[in-house]
DNA sequence: CAGAATCCAACGGGATACTG
DNA sequence: CAGTATCCCGTTGGATTCTG
């Protein structure tokens, strides 16, 4: 039954597969807070601290999307001033694997990017 | 001589390394070539039939910002009329293992993603 | 504290037509 | 075939101000 593996075939399912994912995590700074969130979970203001160089209107931007893909969750605690906390959710964990190995990337190669 | 790892600091090596691949690989379509040219060497026609729904201005751009970042090499063949191969560097070859996690986590998740 | 609102500049990206 | 040139729009993203 099974029918020989057609490399070009192969290549394009990944691509299209690439494609999905670079849509769901789309713009700067989604990775890095998903890699934020993997590792704790975080406040807003820790968010605004710890992913350098966002600003709030982003950051309130692109946490309402992961949110909206179901990758994170947001609750509104009962302090006084009002604090948010945004959490990692089992779906959007499956991503620790590849938030990692784009990290490890980067850490590798700093020299040489940076000498870009 | 090894200091105890600051869990923080840790984040945030971790976050500013992420910054820096998503520097190098933004837009919606680098990460697709260049896992295309990991597969194999493709011609400019190739490519544009193999990464779906890229154009061919946003194609040309593309290749040039990689090609600057020597993530891949351009070669003018002599035929008539020209052909142009694209090939991935040896630098350019280290992000396999980090485009394959890409594909590989959107295959997992498609039907969750298209749900979406 | 956690945002929403407003304003504005820059870039991304598609369509089309053209070139060597 | 492998691009370039032009046009144009939507989105991204920063700065700043305002609110419960």
């Amino acid at each position: 039954m099974e029918t020989k593996i057609e490399p070009v075939k192969e290549c394009s399912q990944t691509i299209l597969a690439i494609h999905d994912v670079m849509d769901l995590l789309n713009g700067k700074w989604k990775v890095s807070i998903i890699a934020c969130l993997c590792y704790s979970k975080m406040r807003y203001s820790e968010l605004l601290r710890e992913v350098k160089g966002i600003s709030g209107r982003m950051l309130s931007r692109e946490l309402k999307e992961l949110e909206m893909n179901q990758l994170i969750t947001r609750a509104v605690l009962n302090t006084q001033p009002v604090t948010v906390e945004y959490e990692i959710t089992e779906y959007g964990s499956t991503l620790k694997n590849l938030t990692t190995t784009i990290a490890e990337w980067g850490i590798s190669h700093r020299k040489k990017i940076i000498a870009k």
